[in-house]
DNA sequence: ATGAAAGCGCTAACAC
DNA sequence: GTGTTAGCGCTTTCAT
């Protein structure tokens, strides 16, 4: 904070006035009829002069509301990762959006979560009126423990149902579902699948939703087709050479995310295997990488601003105390083709 | 904020005590001295059966501090346009890393600049105790305004110095320098410079590096040779679209950031240009796309997390008072050669 | 060792 | 119309 901002108190010195009348001039509406025009004139002179702005803890305290919304990265890898990610950074953009255009400050918490008992009561500090969780690990007490405590809260990419706590997400199902139908469309069905982990709450959704598709083809793969790589992309390489060696190859690659996907295509290269030709690769988010790479990535695109927009709509709503129906909302993903996939080849059918 | 939050009163009838006695034994350190080890025992367990966490709010009146800092993004473009750009958000995620190690929360403000007379008082609000720039256009007055209200500030990529304000930039200079040398020991001469939006700070200093170098070269090019793009990568086509058109072509392309050299590299391949046979390409901040770029992109490194990390380090310092010197911190950037450039083709020297 | 009281900056009853 | 007062939750003298 400052040394010395001018205080109401100062204002209403200037102007000649209690502190009172000062406050309720520049509260201004009903003001009017309080107020005589003259004094009224004066204090927001002084006002002016002073270059005053009112205190938003001070008012706080009395209106017991911050204008401020807090922000809370879920912990996937390194805790101290906040918006290197491309997927946080959209969905924040598009908080940072809506807390702007009704006034609201975002106050994004830097402090590591350990537990809810240690943890949850530190975000009951009046800094911000509520909360938005984004993509908590599905092992993680946050919301958990967040809610217990009575604090305002909206999610992203969380299992906030179960703790009724209004929630975001991309249908990771529908999402899944275009992706292998695409493969399979292209003649596809040896498809196998590169997650990122486990402890992500998309993660188990995308994989029970790939091995429906292939129960649905009557199509039995063998386990180890399910690779668990890291989102950060790391791990693909090793995936990718570890299934090339098998004794059967898949024709097609779904990585859980683009840059597990460019993981797969930079692996690909260097074992001369070519894509799509030989080996068809799928990305999922359709992040700036997606459409940079060689070949760019036919990938699902999630709609990330979105997804900020609307978590921040909903923690507003619940602010205002709007019931909120139905609680969890899933955004359509769209699948964008591009030329990473294609026509398994002939030898590989 | 939310409804219910104990207040030390509760906790300290909860405990048989005065708020006073409580809220010693919670803050610590002397408290030992103070107050017996039976009264501190039952205080710190309702504290603790009660989830109590201080109001920072009203600490802060008390304290006159807030342990948070903010955030106020440049208005390149779009005036909402905050973390969608990897550059913001690698800065930002350096801030937020070391707001963290010191148990600060860091508040984004999101309420668009107008003008200093009009929004500069708005940021002297309470809610923090001094604010980070980033990278604020040249022909703005953000940081005057808030430096001439005695808000402790700290910037990014601003021309800080003029308002005593800690600045942390990269070397503009130096980073050209090295692009240009890099194609200068390939072999070419012929090379035109693609810059972002020229009221931002790099810009001017990047045109100016780059025409100095040719000066030194004794190179005399056309004037036309310098296009404006955005930095968002729009314009990038049609310029790269105009200058092949000319009488005389480039036989090297330096983009002011890597979302212009894409858009170079995309645009190029509709031409179907050789890169680099027939046109080498550089990039400049080596952001995720770089290196996906097909070819990867020979490009300029910018170590944006730690300008992050400086820039909040100085802010800190600042805050406790500490004289800081030097002013202004230029961080080195570094040449990253990857594929996009090569010797110039035979026919094109 | 503990409590009472004042005050941080602001707003909202309630006088006058 | 305007000022006085109390109180939001907390810390900090100053008494006891």
């Amino acid at each position: 904070m400052n040394q010395k901002a001018p205080t109401l108190q100062d204002v209403a010195t200037t102007a000649g006035v209690s502190s009172n009348t000062a406050s309720v001039v520049l509260n201004g509406a009903k003001s009017n009829t309080r107020v005589s025009e003259a004094t009224r004139q004066r204090v927001l002179d002084a006002a002016q002069q002073l270059r005053y702005h009112p205190n938003a803890a001070a008012r706080s305290l009395v209106h017991r509301k911050t204008d401020s919304i807090g922000v809370i990265f879920g912990v996937a890898g390194s805790s101290t990762d906040y918006v290197t990610n491309p997927y946080m950074a959209g969905i924040l953009q598009g908080v940072l959006k809506v807390a702007g255009e009704v006034g609201y400050c975002v106050t994004i918490f830097t402090q590591p979560w350990v537990n809810a008992n240690a943890s949850a009561h530190r975000f009951r500090d009046g800094r911000t009126d509520g909360i938005i969780v984004i993509a908590s690990p599905e092992n993680s007490d946050i919301l958990e423990g967040l809610s217990s405590l009575g604090i305002p809260l909206a999610a992203v990419a969380c299992p906030g149902e179960r703790y009724s706590v209004p929630t975001v997400d991309v249908d990771n199902r529908t999402g899944i579902e275009m992706a292998m139908d695409h493969l399979r469309e292209l003649g596809h069905y040896k498809i196998a699948l590169f997650t990122g982990e486990e402890n992500m709450h998309s993660t188990p959704q995308r994989i029970s939703s790939y091995r429906n598709r292939l129960k649905d083809w009557d199509c039995n793969l063998p386990a180890q087709w399910i690779h668990t790589c890291a989102y950060s992309g790391a791990g693909a390489d090793a995936a990718l050479r570890k299934i090339w060696q098998s004794s059967e190859r898949p024709t097609a690659i779904l990585a859980c995310n683009d840059a597990i996907a460019a993981g797969v295509l930079a692996e690909a290269r260097s074992l001369s295997i070519k894509v799509p030709e030989e080996l068809s690769v799928m990305g999922y988010d359709d992040a700036e990488i997606a459409s940079l790479q060689t070949p760019p990535l036919t990938t699902i695109s999630q709609p990330l601003q979105q997804i900020g927009e609307l978590t921040t709509h909903l923690l507003l709503k619940r602010l205002q105390g709007v019931p909120i129906e139905p609680l969890t909302v899933l955004l359509d993903p769209k699948i964008v083709v591009r030329k990473s996939t294609s026509v398994p080849s002939e030898d590989n059918q």
